[in-house]
DNA sequence: ACCTGAACACCGTTCAAGT
DNA sequence: ACCTGAACACCGTTCAAGT
């Protein structure tokens, strides 16, 4: 039971405020509105205080916004499967896990740091380098693979999951893509010949697809590391 | 000679302002005082203009931030070596030359979007997509793995490159992997069995080094695909 | 120890007015 | 067509005062 010294709460908070729920509200509110939107009298208002009160809790906005990713970063690793057959393959499992994660909370991955200092991030590290270290990867490269497949989990989720602009207003993806591969088609040939050529598969792709493929080449170059075959 | 028209610029600007000029005098600013420092205002005054005038060239600061940094991507295009043994070497010197242009203006990564809209983004992406032709991929996989190497150009480089506080002021790269080292010391072995181990990885890591290392696993991969070997 | 809420310093953006 | 600069609406943060 959370001892509640001084005052008690006022208006219709039942708990006094803690970082916990701070942060808990700010997620909430950051998936409803945004980065943009997300500010500390919104955030005052919903939890019924002063915006003064917030910073007892937390030093300053942009630590509020850090501990946010790194509970999203929680909740992945909470919802990632459990052993799977291999370690390549859990380490997929996941990879793709933190991705859905980050992709449900758009805002949040441009906000996990390298190197890790939370404790979420800190867990996936671990655990990414736990896996590593089942491969049969040798020990004086372990680090290095272990911060390659972090970097690119979180990073590359960055890049893929664009923060649309406000939560729930999806002003579809679709027409955005139409509109890019328009573009692209109107380019000169002969200054992007690669370009003109994949407008069609700029339409089709599919953001999760291709973070995977992108993961899958890592993996591969991973397994390659950790049991190398003569040139044939 | 551009032409100008109107009333001739007061101050002492010699040249009427434009895009070009706006645009290149925030990447000073942004350099000079990170992304936090960088206010329309002080644009204004170092351009010797009202700040309502950069709406005549930008639509906002977004926009603005966005073009600054494709023009640090176009720095690198320029930058890159030219042609080199086979399609896999150019690869990979056109993507640590762009960490290199990224490395040197550290808050540019994070607005490196995707799928590129901008001048020089489209032209990084036309060039991988060439040299992955190059390579010998088929036709159906090129799109996909071409895309994969550009997001982990871009989305590892912000990842690895956080934006220290100010422009200048370097307050110690060792210092805070010290700090962060002594951290994971403290971490208990039972909980963080792999973070525990390797602190002294951690102190000695290089981060271009580090970029490199994923981007080898990744072409390796892309290696593997191209020619798959049948298991031994 | 924790909360309140007004006050401060600042910022992006707009816009009527100029040339 | 392009620039000026004041004004507007807003925001993160501080802090004296409360309990």
């Amino acid at each position: 039971m959370p001892r509640t010294r001084g005052r008690a709460p006022a208006g219709g908070r039942a708990e006094a405020l803690s970082q916990e729920i701070v942060v808990g509200a700010a997620v909430a509110l950051l998936d409803e509105f945004g980065e943009r939107g997300f500010t500390f009298r919104l955030l005052a208002e919903r939890l019924k205080t002063g915006s003064g009160a917030l910073y007892w809790h937390v030093a300053n906005k942009d630590e509020l916004v850090a501990l946010a990713a790194d509970r999203v970063l929680g909740d992945a690793l909470t919802a990632a499967p459990g052993p799977a057959a291999g370690a390549g393959a859990e380490l997929r499992a996941l990879a793709i896990a933190v991705f859905d994660a980050l992709d449900r909370h758009q805002w949040a991955a441009s906000h996990v740091t390298a190197p890790p200092t939370l404790a979420n991030a800190l867990r996936l590290l671990d655990r990414i380098g736990t896996l590593v270290t089942r491969t049969g990867l040798p020990a004086d490269r372990r680090f290095a693979v272990a911060t390659a497949i972090f970097y690119y989990v979180t990073g590359v989720s960055a890049q893929i999951i664009v923060p649309g602009p406000a939560g729930g207003a999806v002003p579809s993806r679709d027409a955005f893509l139409d509109q890019t591969a328009e573009h692209w088609e109107r380019l000169d040939p002969a200054e992007h010949p690669f370009l003109t050529r994949v407008t069609g598969d700029l339409r089709d792709h599919d953001d999760r697809d291709q973070f995977i493929i992108g993961l899958d080449l890592l993996l591969t170059g991973l397994d390659v590391a950790r049991d190398p075959r003569p040139p044939a």
